[in-house]
RNA sequence: UGGGCCGUCGACUAAUGGUAGGUCAAGUGCCUUUGGAGCACUUUGUCUAGGUUCGAAUCCUAGCGGCCCAGCCA
């Protein structure tokens, strides 16, 4: 942290809960948050923002945050999601206090639940789920009580015990808590605690064959864990009566819920449910691809985490549902790459460049500044030579208007080289320019003319003798709407995807410093944008991934004013 | 047609009864050995209608619009 002016943070409602609980002390000045995932899938951006909001809002008020793997529900979650959660925590930039698990509290969570049995606050129901979600009623109807819901408290504590014993199958009973079968809140008419499911959890293995219910579980183990606040998505809303009504019947101590809106980001899913369909049906390569919006797939695709925790920081958050505009992400991502990442020179298309007036077997070392944005990251050598590739884009040979690159008889200067003039251009039979010659001028070495002249355009380059092969993954994003839920009748979200999310350019030429590189390592490819070294990277055939274009003005002038999808 | 929540520039978010401000996007110009970066400037907003008040984005009433809830998921 060194912000010279610690510019007034804008503030925000949860934050301006917290001075308040502060200033009436309400928990003795304490401030505890706890970031809950479910480990059954991996985090995404979406849990950056919970993430920034947990651990961020406790150390502002010098708390403490803890990190709790909601496992209550053992068919869905695996010690891979588990270890996935830890790793990408950590990589965000974020350190937990305590480490726990729901499940470390099904022992308390059972004596509770026994307790509240012979407070007469549950009961045993023997109907069927189906009979359950009858009884339920409809959201403009009250539901009717089971006729299991008046059982003694001893029947009760029996029949529970034995669930817990496993003498029954799945699904053939369940507790309930006895609160109102009228409520207009359908999580108040006597919602499920515990469920049968004899299934191996990935932690307590088989000690368990009866498991809680989120409602259940989350609020008790906020309190345990003496969670001041607990921040939610918005649509625990309806929950919050329920999460208070256990913590006030079991006399513990009292969290508070409060809830805020989840990330909506343009042109990106982010449920979690839907992602794993991603995967399993093939449409991206895992988790990790570098166009899913998991905090793995963005790592791989060069995102850092300055960038995420700035844009964290500056969408905010609110009770509002909005969507993000995808931009003002990359706008983070760009700012903070330019600062960090080193440039370097590369030719996705290449074009061939002969030089004819500069010497045959000449090669000469270039000076090449590494970061314009950052004094301290020195200078490099670029070979120069007679044969040069540029970049397809970079040269036409009937140029439109506002183009000031190559073009026949027009003079550029090569980035850290010379001015080169185009004199003349070699085609194949389909009459495609394949080759490009031109004269340079010897005392604009480095790239300045020493009369002074101008020239319009800079270009990029690598030495056809020197350079190094690479295939670079070019991403656009995974669909095709800014919001991929919307979609046709009887079509669902995957109608959206983009075809051309990913494409794969084979023949790049990269400037031979980049030999060495280790996967991960980010670099500015000049002009072009930021590029991430891929872990399928081997050496002699490295693999770059484009983690965000620069900002591309001709581009624009030349696609005219734009649209929206 | 039950209940809960929410409506501020195109997007996100401040203003806590007293000047509607910031960021992104868009546009214009300057600068530039990246058509990058940077800098300057500009456009656009309080859902509607009433009311309370010296004064309302903010409080009240009524509309309108959006989101969420009928898992033995979280």
């Amino acid at each position: 942290m060194s912000a010279p002016e610690p510019a007034p943070k804008p503030s925000n409602f949860i934050r301006d809960i917290i001075q308040d609980d502060l200033k009436t002390n309400k928990y003795a000045g304490r401030v505890q948050t706890r970031f809950p995932p479910e480990p059954n899938g991996y985090l995404h951006i979406g849990h950056a923002k919970a993430i920034c909001l947990d651990f961020g809002l406790a150390d502002e008020f010098s708390g403490k945050t803890n990190l709790r793997f909601d496992d209550t529900n053992p068919s869905k979650e695996e010690t891979e999601y588990v270890d996935s959660i830890m790793e990408d925590v950590k990589w965000l930039g974020f350190h937990w206090d305590g480490l726990f698990y729901a499940s470390d509290y099904f022992d308390q969570l059972y004596e509770w639940a026994v307790q509240l049995i012979k407070a007469g606050k549950a009961y045993v129901d023997d109907l069927s789920a189906d009979e359950i979600r009858e009884y339920r009623g409809t959201l403009t109807k009250p539901g009717k009580n089971s006729p299991y819901r008046t059982r003694s408290i001893e029947e009760n504590l029996n029949l529970f015990e034995r669930m817990k014993a496993g003498e029954f199958p799945d699904g053939a009973r369940v507790l309930r808590a006895k609160i109102d079968m009228a409520s207009p809140n359908l999580n108040m008419r006597d919602p499920v605690m515990y469920r049968i499911l004899h299934s191996e959890h990935h932690r307590t293995g088989n000690k368990w064959c009866i498991y809680p219910m989120y409602d259940y579980a989350h609020g008790q183990s906020d309190s345990l864990e003496k969670v001041t606040h607990s921040m939610c998505t918005l649509e625990f809303e309806d929950h919050r009566p329920l999460y208070n009504w256990f913590i006030q019947q079991l006399g513990i101590f009292p969290s508070q819920q409060i809830e805020f809106d989840r990330l909506n980001l343009t042109y990106t899913l982010l449920s979690k449910r839907k992602l794993l369909q991603l995967v399993e049906q093939g449409h991206v390569s895992g988790w990790d691809d570098p166009r899913m919006p998991t905090l793995s797939g963005i790592r791989r695709r060069g995102y850092n985490p300055e960038a995420i925790r700035n844009f964290c920081a500056a969408i905010g958050v609110s009770k509002t549902n909005g969507m993000i505009e995808l931009a003002m992400l990359e706008h983070f991502l760009r700012e903070d790459l330019n600062k960090h990442a080193p440039r370097v020179m590369a030719v996705l298309r290449p074009l061939k460049v002969v030089i004819d007036n500069y010497p045959e077997n000449r090669t000469e070392e270039m000076d090449a500044v590494n970061n314009p944005e950052d004094p301290g990251a020195g200078t490099r050598k670029v070979p120069f030579s007679r044969v040069l590739y540029i970049e397809q884009d970079d040269f036409r040979e009937d140029p439109p208007k506002q183009y000031y690159r190559l073009s026949p008889g027009r003079e550029v200067r090569l980035r850290y080289g010379y001015f080169i003039t185009c004199t003349n251009v070699v085609k194949n039979d389909r009459s495609e320019v394949i080759e490009v010659h031109c004269s340079y001028d010897p005392a604009t070495r480095g790239g300045n003319a020493p009369d002074g002249r101008k020239v319009k355009s800079t270009i990029h380059w690598v030495s056809a003798a020197h350079a190094i092969d690479a295939e670079v993954r070019l991403y656009d994003t995974l669909f095709t709407r800014e919001d991929p839920n919307q979609t046709e009748e009887g079509q669902d979200f995957t109608a959206n995807l983009n075809p051309k999310s990913l494409e794969a350019v084979r023949g790049a030429k990269l400037e031979p410093s980049l030999a060495g590189v280790t996967p991960g390592s980010r670099f500015q490819f000049e002009r072009l944008g930021y590029f991430c070294a891929d872990p399928e990277s081997k050496s002699g055939a490295l693999v770059f991934n484009r983690t965000v274009a620069l900002k591309d003005t001709w581009a624009k002038i030349e696609k005219g004013p734009q649209q929206k999808k």
